[in-house]
DNA sequence: CTAGAATTTAACTATCCGGTTAGTCAACTT
DNA sequence: AAGTTGACTAACCGGATAGTTAAATTCTAG
């Protein structure tokens, strides 16, 4: 009898899954350390134990691949923050429970920041299409919330679309940064007690920087 | 005669300086797009307008030419942040100038933001001894600005090293996200109009975040 | 158990690209 | 004027690398 599709693959299909989730995991690796043009396949291949020919059985190309990697991570992400970001709840309150979502995603990822920086400077109809479908929606969303929070007079005025650039500056920019940290003697960015204190701070800075009365306590 | 070395270059000596700088000058662009892996030397060779040979004749190989061009431009810059870091005024004061400083100086050069998100996922000996040269001492004298700023009363009490991350953050991001700001319909990050505007927004947030009396003019 | 589909592999190929070579030409030197 | 040197180029080389092929293996349906 042919499994039908309601069935949790099991048996074959089931391999085939951990196969192609292997061959990702080994891929965003990669390509987080190497880039698009500097990773190699066979090392791809090599990381995810299987052979190279594998990768072309279940992705078009390299390319193709990586931006398989790559979509596969923003989209777990946006799906969150549009969660988040879209709570009928003091924008305050939702603004740092947003922070605070960014900064542990990428905390708990160590492929996000550096896939993330390559991203940026790839250019070409992906990275178009990547922004349309999920940079773009996010910003508009952040932008919406920072100017509730100025309407109802919890956030100071100012530019909201360069408001929410800063924030993300300060959530991102850290992890962009850590192998220069690692160089500069601070080689464990990603330790849990590094991650707090960073947390804090931007959490601080941030209150410091857009709320009208940064003290107060969260309703 | 043999030229001496007091006189100001000429003729031939004039034309290889001259071959040398537009080779750099090349290398620089097509880096700052493709990035070391991704940049073709044949690419770099044409945007030159000279052969290929040339660049091997005055360079030992793309990498050392990746170099060069990176490290010419760490050290324009730090020359100049060092000055101000150092002046003894109020921290408000120097602190302010040092970020517009350093904001005019990515402003002005278009290839500087993305050489320098390619260089920091390099790695390797060539990123160490950068960093140990430019990136350690201008974070260190940062760092001790800031630390007067807070004994003087004029900064909020904080972590020192993570208030200069932050201050840098969101004065790298916006460049570094140039190409996403331009896909995502703001096709001018770098025209006169968007950069005061974001320099301003950098210098407010900073301003707020940082400063204990925010509002208070400099003296 | 077996036919045959799905999965995996070793070995191969075409192309790209960093780097080299051998030599030309014009500018300096004497 | 003759010789020397520095700047530059056309043409080439070979190793690296993305991508292919055809055969082997494994799994499942019947």
């Amino acid at each position: 009898m042919k499994r039908s599709a309601i069935h949790a693959p099991a048996g074959r299909q089931l391999r085939s899954l951990e196969t192609r989730a292997a061959i990702l995991a080994a891929a965003g690796r990669v390509f987080a350390r190497a880039g698009l043009a500097g990773a190699r396949t066979d090392a791809i291949a090599a990381a995810a134990g299987v052979n190279k020919a594998l990768l072309y059985y279940y992705f078009e190309s390299k390319e193709s691949l990586y931006e398989a990697v790559v979509e596969d991570h923003f989209c777990e992400f946006n799906r969150r923050a549009m969660e988040v970001l879209t709570a009928p709840e003091p924008a305050r309150a939702v603004l740092l429970r947003y922070v605070s979502l960014h900064f542990d995603f990428i905390s708990a990822r160590h492929q996000s920041a550096p896939l993330f920086q390559q991203l940026m400077m790839t250019g070409g109809t992906f990275l178009e299409r990547l922004i349309r479908k999920y940079f773009a929606p996010r910003g508009e969303a952040l932008g919406r919330l920072i100017e509730r929070g100025m309407r109802s007079g919890e956030f100071r005025r100012a530019d909201p679309f360069h408001t929410a650039f800063s924030i993300v500056s300060l959530i991102v920019f850290y992890f962009s940064a850590a192998r220069v940290l690692q160089l500069m003697g601070r080689p464990d960015a990603y330790s849990a007690v590094h991650l707090k204190r960073r947390k804090q701070e931007v959490l601080d800075f941030i209150r410091r920087g857009l709320f009208v009365d940064p003290d107060a306590p969260l309703p």
